[in-house]
RNA sequence: GCGUGGGUAGCCAAGCCUGGUCAAAGGCGAGGGACUCAAGAUCCCUUCCCGCAGGGGUUCCCAGGUUCGAAUCCUGGCCCACGCACCA
């Protein structure tokens, strides 16, 4: 949560993104914790081995050799689950049931820790409901459909080195790489071993029902068309044009991962504004500031480029050869005519949009003529490049002599003042180039931020003046749209598209955008659609509850999704076979087809089962809907009606999901999209119950990615640590949305504790069978940890349920311990061992099953019943006395610390007993709401003896009466349960112990007592008087 | 810019929704002690400042406000992380 400042050198965004040459790790760095190496007592620099180093198996560990082999027993349970088919979940409809899984990884390599932690924190939640009894099913699949594997084979073919080098990484031998130039055998090689790797962490996963995606995959390639037909036949889908960033030389959409430059740019919409010559043709200048159209003062053309005469439409346009090829790209029908050169346009006057007067056009260095037409509109008011042209131009005389230009007239040229920016003068333009100190059009640099600053300044802050005739006073930001709308309907203007920043395809062509006129979209702009998954947010549980507001946002930012694509692997689109279905649009509601999928699947990843590779829409409108006649259908297909009737009973009965967990990155597609699709297609019982979302994670607090090289595969973590270990890491990494850490120290102590706790479950220990106060304490604190575990174990909230459940109850018996001379009470140490155990299960489940099963408990531990919460033990006023002990005990350190003695013999003054009495009497009158110093003191000296005291008493009430005026009633009752004196009477021997001093308790009243330093006065209910010598 | 989540002692991190029991859990680090020939492990104590009697002072990004009372609620500001699309 506290997510401290680092040192940063760079935007992170760059960082992120930018792949490079991984630093060599040192990875023999020791382990063994030294009490004079100063581990964390400085940053590291940059470049410094990293601590990832300290999670090689540890020496520590083997040092320790005389612990249990957690690795071995590790084993030993899997088998044994596996051989029990724990695990596999089949519908029951005499009990409860619960659904969780997580979104299938993609195939492209070993799943890390990344994985590991969404996987395991749903996981979490599977075996804590097992234990709770319900029927759990936990299904994992793969994803293969997309581009990404086939471009990696393809790179491994080409023996492109980073590609290698990745594969290098991830620990694949030299000679196995060529393999991968085919991408078969990526999807024969991760999914396994992903299984393996989650078999390793002893995932709680129902396997009879894994698959892989796309047409591989017969069933599931079906179940796509199925879902796809759906969604067209309700209007789900839908057709239209579309922009992508393109490459013109492979004359494919270019995505982020195809890209050298430009990650992350889209595409945007230029406004093209067209100017009259007087012969007809228009020159047409792209810009993305229509709204400075009244600020023109003259066009640019570069004297040294060639432009084309083109026909677009009906109209000639002059532009350059490039933008002509834009244009037609983007659908407009273009024919270059003829070309000329950027010098014949010098000095001609065309008609400018919106002022509707003749500008001169001048000649101008600094064109980009990759961008936009090569031609550029001048607003030196508010462009900076303009400003400095023309500056430059108007101080050289020869170049306006070569160009025959009319030398008074050009240097009458004035920029004209068109936005009010609160902060900026009239001239926004001319202002910062002064600031900045630019000298010249060459002076790129500085040009850019100048461009940036006064861009970013003006349109979210900025007003149009009186200079913009029907728009002044309008926001910049409304007035763009505003004028871009009005002079394209003159006729004025006209639009393009261009890519939002520089993109270079990796096959170093610079990109352009293309616009696709038969793109199939998944209509999730439309509002009705908008407002259904609304209500499937609205209906759900959210972990954390702040994902319901993020959710809420994300749908109504989503626009409509293309879900169609020319390359990469996945299902044919049904009604056009051009098209194949995108990976993230044949995988939203496939939680409905694990329900089913092992009996499709036949225990093969790719399907082998005959009838399976037959299916049809009527097969999955039955077992999901319930629509149509089982036998019919099933005879078609060639299997027995009872297996599809069953198949429907399993939908029916597993369906909807009630937990789908993943990282936060999923948020804005896949988890949006599936709420969209399962409300196109499902009624509402069948929407998704729960959602949880954690946020990424980060290895000793540095975020974890290929990019940086921290990335840690679950294959090495299990090399280095137990599953256990990670497992206990994974959960103590933390909850919400903020990024979980995973703490290389925690593990090394939780692998130490997990062996400790081992060891003291179990092994024999000396116990006693008589009761003692202390008991009920112990008794009242175990049920209460129980009460906060399940609440945190219900919340996700696995870092608070450790802590609860496993932290907190070891130092309550501890605590336990030290009052217990060390001598247990017998069933508080069997049941502190059960419930350990227990609620260590859904964490440590092979340790705790260890234990179970040699502590001789019944079954398999994971499948226990978790431990209930007996209200009747929680006993406050036991808790209460102990929190009375503990207090008077650190009030003597206190003194003791203060007065630096080193105590012989100490002294407990219990408050007197008419003290306890005017207490109570304040607390009753409190609790009515009637305190005041008047009638405490008339209900107190109407108490029998009171009389006598009455100077002491009025002395006190006015104390408690000042101190319970603002007190709540469960403060109120906290006192006066405990009888102080036989409470410390009883543990005098305790604190004589922790002391190291003999303590004596009186009574203050006590004519009796030892009290050299009159101290005794000073007791009050809830705190004893306490004298040292 | 928009959206989301944050900013708590040397570090990590709870608490915040539902104000008081908060000088603020827990862990790490550090110091002291017990045990031991010694080390490790373990256990105990201490770890904002001052204080030879259980007390006082100043704290929870900054500035205001609400309240008898604010780490917690409100307003404004500063700072950080992540996301912003056709694709995993």
């Amino acid at each position: 949560m506290a997510r401290r400042k680092k040192a940063r050198t760079r935007p992170a965004r760059l960082r992120q993104r930018r792949r490079r040459a991984k630093p060599k790790r040192a990875r023999s760095r020791p382990v063994r914790r030294r009490p004079s190496a100063p581990r964390r007592a400085t940053r590291k620099p940059r470049g410094a081995p990293s601590r990832r180093a300290s999670r090689r198996p540890g020496a520590k560990a083997e040092a320790r050799s005389k612990g249990p082999d957690l690795k071995a027993i590790a084993l030993k349970w899997q088998v044994a689950w596996e051989k029990a088919h724990v695990y596999v979940a089949r519908a029951d409809p005499a009990r409860p049931k619960w659904y969780s899984t997580v979104p299938y990884p993609y195939m492209n390599g070993f799943q890390h820790l990344g994985f590991g932690t969404s996987f395991l924190r749903a996981e979490f939640q599977s075996r804590y409901r097992r234990m709770l009894g319900y029927n759990v099913l936990h299904p994992q699949a793969f994803h293969c459909t997309g581009l990404p594997i086939l471009g990696a084979a393809k790179r491994v073919a080409e023996k492109e080195p980073k590609q290698w080098d990745i594969l290098r990484k991830m620990g694949i031998p030299d000679r196995e790489i060529p393999k991968f130039a085919d991408p078969m055998h990526w999807i024969e090689v991760f999914p396994a071993a992903t299984m393996e790797d989650l078999k390793g962490l002893g995932a709680a996963v129902d396997w009879t029902r894994s698959f892989i995606t796309t047409p591989l995959n017969p069933p599931y390639d079906a179940f796509v068309r199925w879902q796809f037909h759906h969604l067209k036949d309700g209007d789900f889908v839908k057709i239209d044009k579309h922009p992508v960033i393109w490459c013109p030389k492979d004359q494919a959409p270019i995505g982020d991962h195809d890209r050298i430059e430009g990650e992350g740019e889209v595409p945007m919409e230029y406004t093209l504004l067209k100017f009259p010559l007087a012969d007809g043709r228009f020159l047409v200048a792209a810009t993305i500031r229509p709204e400075t159209v009244y600020g023109q003062t003259n066009l640019w053309a570069d004297p040294k480029a060639h432009y084309v005469v083109a026909k677009v439409g009906e109209e000639r346009w002059i532009l350059n050869e490039l933008a002509a090829k834009k244009l037609s790209e983007q659908g407009r029908t273009v024919v270059v005519e003829s070309t000329l050169r950027g010098a014949d346009l010098i000095g001609k006057d065309a008609v400018a949009p919106a002022i509707n007067r003749a500008i001169p056009v001048l000649p101008g260095s600094f064109i980009d003529q990759g961008r936009g037409t090569g031609l550029v509109t001048s607003v030196p008011s508010d462009a900076p490049d303009d400003f400095v042209a023309l500056r430059d131009l108007q101080q050289d005389e020869a170049t306006l002599t070569r160009y025959h230009l009319d030398l008074e007239r050009i240097r009458a040229i004035k920029p004209v003042p068109i936005i009010r920016t609160q902060g900026w003068g009239p001239l926004p333009g001319v202002e910062i180039v002064e600031r900045l100190g630019i000298r010249s059009q060459g002076d790129r640099e500085k040009l850019e931020q100048a461009k940036a600053e006064v861009y970013k300044a003006g349109f979210y802050r900025g007003v149009l003046n009186e200079n913009c005739g029907p728009y002044a006073g309008m926001r910049v930001e409304v007035a763009k749209d505003e004028i871009r709308k009005e002079l394209t309907s003159k006729g004025q203007a006209d639009s393009m598209w261009e890519p939002s920043g520089e993109v270079v395809c990796r096959c170093t062509t610079r990109a352009i955008v293309k616009v696709v006129d038969n793109q199939w979209f998944l209509a999730y702009g439309d509002p009705k659609w908008k407002t259904k998954a609304h209500e499937a947010i609205a209906s759900m549980d959210h972990h954390p509850e702040a994902l319901r507001k993020w959710l809420d946002y994300v749908i109504d930012w989503l626009r409509d999704w293309p879900c169609t694509h020319h390359r990469g692997l996945g299902t044919i689109l049904p009604w056009d076979s051009n098209w194949v279905i995108e990976s993230l649009s044949d995988s939203t509601i496939y939680p409905a087809y694990y329900t089913i999928a092992h009996a499709l699947q036949g225990g093969d990843l790719r399907s082998k089962v005959p009838w399976a590779s037959r299916l049809d829409d009527a097969f999955f409108d039955y077992v999901f809907f319930g629509k149509g006649a089982p036998r019919s259908i099933a005879s078609r297909l060639g299997v027995e009606a009872k297996v599809i009737e069953s198949l429907h009973q399993e939908f029916t009965y597993w369906y909807p999901i009630d937990l789908r967990n993943t990282g936060k990155d999923l948020v804005q597609n896949h988890m949006a999209f599936c709420l969209f699709n399962h409300t196109a297609i499902f009624p509402r019982e069948h929407w998704p119950r729960g959602y949880g979302v954690n946020g990424w994670v980060r290895m000793a607090g540095k975020k974890m990615s290929k990019s940086r090289g921290n990335v840690w595969y679950i294959r090495e973590a299990l090399r280095d640590w137990p599953a256990d270990v990670i497992r206990l890491t994974i959960a103590n990494a933390g909850d919400g949305l903020d990024d979980p850490n995973v703490d290389l120290d925690f593990a090394e102590i939780a692998q130490v504790r997990l062996a400790d706790w081992m060891r003291f479950a179990t092994a024999k220990h000396s116990t006693r069978r008589e009761t003692h106060g202390i008991d009920a304490w112990f008794r009242s604190v175990l049920n209460r940890t129980v009460k906060a575990t399940r609440a945190a174990m219900e919340e996700m909230s696995y870092k608070a349920a450790l802590r609860h459940g496993y932290f907190d109850l070891q130092s309550a018996w501890s605590w336990y311990l030290r009052r217990s001379e060390d001598r247990p009470h017998a069933d508080s140490l069997r049941r502190f061992i059960e419930v350990q155990t227990k609620i260590l299960a859904p964490f440590a489940p092979h340790v705790a099953e260890e234990i179970w099963h040699r502590i001789g408990g019944k079954g398999l531990v994971v499948d226990a019943a978790y431990p209930e919460v007996n209200e009747k033990e929680i006993d406050p006023q036991a808790e209460a006395a102990e929190a009375l002990l503990q207090s008077t005990l650190s009030d003597i350190r206190e003194i003791l610390k203060v007065t630096r003695l080193t105590p012989k013999r100490i002294a407990l003054y219990v408050a007197a007993e008419w003290k306890a009495r005017v207490h109570e009497l304040a607390r009753s009158l409190a609790a009515g709401g009637g305190l005041s110093m008047n009638v405490l003191m008339e209900k107190a000296l109407a108490e029998p003896g009171m009389r006598a005291l009455a100077k002491e008493a009025a002395s006190y009430a006015k104390q408690v009466a000042e101190e319970l005026r603002h007190a709540r009633p469960e403060e109120l009752d906290r006192f006066g349960s405990v009888d102080e004196f036989a409470m410390f009477r009883e543990n005098a021997h305790f604190l004589t112990k922790e002391l190291a001093a003999k303590v004596d308790v009186f009574r203050a009243d006590d004519p009796r007592r030892w009290d050299p330093m009159k101290k005794a006065d000073r007791a009050v209910p809830g705190r004893p008087a306490i004298y040292v010598e």
